[in-house]
DNA sequence: AAGTCCATCTCGTAT
DNA sequence: ATACGAGGTGGACTT
C-alpha cells in the first residue's frame, strides 16, 4: 500500500499507523494538538498547541507551527523514532547519540494522520554560488584579465582560505577573493587579512615573488560593491572585478555540451 | 470548517480547495508528484519526483523531500502564493521582492491535499545559550571570579562585539568570549582578534589601564575546549574559564521566584 | 530597508 | 568521528 490516511484516529489506531508506517519506512504526517520537550545541545519547551508534525524515513524529524520557514523543533536524519501510549496519550520519541538528543510529543487530539513511501529520484540543480564562480573563473581565467593564470585554490593561510591564487602576465602575485553577491566592507576586511595572512608567512610563492621583485595584487571579484566597498579598496588597494556568478545549471551545461 | 482534505483529486477540485484556503488563511499541504523551478538569489531546478508541500499563512512556503530537515526549496513569510491552472496542471507560486525571488510548483499527480486552520497560541520556551550565558555572568559575575565586576557588554570593536568586557578586583582590563558550546581554535583566533582590535583603538577603558599601568587579560568562557584550542591558549597567554551555558528554562524560574 | 550575529544552525566535504 | 566553511542560510535585533 502506497499510502493510508486516518482522521480523527483513536489513540491506538494512530499507534498502529505509526509502528506501520515506521517499519515501511515511510513518511509520517500528523496534524494534532500537542506538547514538545527537546533536551540535548539545549533545552526547550513547547506547551500544547496544534501542529504539523512530519518524520522522514532518513531518521528526520520536524514539527511545525503555523509560522516560519524553519520548525519550532526537530531531530536530524539518523535519528530513532519510537511510539508509545502512556495516559491515554500518544507519544512519539525521536533520539540520537553524539551528541544525546532527546525530543519527546505527548499527542493528545489528532486531526489527522497519514503515511506513504515517497517515490522520488531527482536532486535538486542549482547555480549562482561562488562554488560556481569559482568554477567558472578556474576554467576561464582570461575573466579575471587577460594573462591570468591560477596556481591555486583554497589556499589556507591563517584566517581562512584564499579563494583563488595566481599570477598576471607579468609574474605579480594575485589573490583573489570571491563573493557571489554584492560585496560590503566585510569582503574587503577579509582579503585584506588574507592578504596579510598570506605576507606573514613564508611560503614558496612568496618567495618567488620577492626574489623577482613583483608585487601582490589583492582583487575582490563580486557583481558589484556596496558604497562603503568602494570607498575602501581605494584606499587599501584594492582591485575590483565585476563577474556575475554563472547562473547556468549542470544539467543544461550538458545538454549544451552535447549538442556538439 | 476547521480543515478538509481531498484525496486524489482532480485538477479542479485541487485548484478549488488551494483558493479556499488561501482565503481562510489556512494551512496546507499537498502530497504529490511535482516539478520545481527557483529563481532569485541563485537558481534552481528539480525535475518530477514525489514531495510535501506546506503552505503557511504567514506566507512561508515549503517543498519537502524523504530526506533531510531542510526543504528542498522554499520561500519565506511573507511571500505571495497563488495558484492556477495550466497544460491540465495546477501550478503553485511563491513569489516575493527584495529580493525578487519565484518559486514555481507544477503539480502533476496529487495523492491527497489538506487544508487546516491550525490553533496554536503558544511560544518555544528555550534555554542553553551563549545569550542565557552572558545574562548569568551578568548576575553573578563571581562565577569568572572573585572580585570580576562586569562594566559593559557587546562592546563594540574593528570586527565585531566583545561579548563582555570588565576588571578584575586588581583592576586589570577583562575581555571575555563567551561560547556555548565547547570552544575550538577559532574562538581563540576570534577573541585574540578583538584584544588586537581593542588595543589598537582610543577609549577609556584603555586609557585608564595604560594610566595605571594595568594588563589586559582575555579570556575565553566555554563548557569545554578542543584540544587544538587547548594549545593556543597557552600560546597567546589567553585564560580560559568553564561555565556551562545554564539550562533552565525562564518559565521555570519565574516559577521558582513565584514560590517566595 | 539594511547590517550584524547567533543557531539544537544544516549540510557538504576533507581529514 | 571531527573539523571547517558556505548558505537562496533563517531569524532576532539594531540602526
Amino acid at each position: 500500500m502506497k499510502y493510508k490516511i486516518l482522521e480523527k484516529p483513536s489513540c491506538d489506531e494512530a499507534y498502529d499507523l505509526v509502528h506501520e508506517a515506521l517499519r515501511k519506512k515511510a513518511t509520517i504526517l500528523v496534524f494534532a494538538c500537542c506538547k514538545v520537550n527537546y533536551e540535548g545541545r539545549a533545552i526547550s519547551e513547547l506547551n500544547w498547541g496544534e501542529r504539523i508534525i512530519m518524520i522522514k524515513p532518513d531518521g528526520s524529524f520536524l514539527i511545525h507551527q503555523e509560522k516560519k520557514v524553519e520548525p519550532v523543533n526537530w531531530q536530524p536524519p539518523k535519528s530513532r523514532t519510537r511510539t508509545y501510549i502512556k495516559n491515554d496519550n500518544l507519544f512519539l520519541e525521536s533520539h540520537r547519540r553524539t551528541p544525546k538528543e532527546l525530543l519527546t510529543v505527548e499527542i493528545k487530539k489528532i486531526q489527522f494522520i497519514n503515511f506513504a513511501n515517497i517515490e522520488d529520484f531527482e536532486e535538486l540543480e542549482q547555480a549562482g554560488y561562488e562554488k560556481d564562480m569559482g568554477d567558472m573563473i578556474m576554467d576561464k581565467p582570461h575573466l579575471i584579465e587577460e594573462g591570468f593564470t591560477p596556481t591555486a585554490r583554497e589556499y589556507s593561510v591563517e584566517h581562512g582560505f584564499i579563494d583563488i591564487l595566481g599570477k598576471d602576465s607579468d609574474n605579480n602575485l594575485m589573490i583573489l577573493e570571491l563573493k557571489a553577491r554584492k560585496a560590503g566592507v566585510n569582503a574587503v576586511k577579509q582579503l585584506k587579512r588574507y592578504i596579510m595572512d598570506f605576507e606573514n608567512t613564508e611560503n614558496d610563492y612568496l618567495k618567488d615573488c620577492k626574489a623577482q621583485k613583483k608585487k601582490i595584487r589583492g582583487l575582490l571579484v563580486a557583481p558589484s560593491l556596496m558604497d562603503d566597498a568602494k570607498e575602501m579598496i581605494n584606499e587599501e588597494g584594492i582591485e575590483f572585478v565585476a563577474i556575475e556568478p554563472p547562473r547556468e545549471l549542470k544539467r543544461d551545461k550538458k545538454v549544451t555540451l552535447d549538442a556538439f
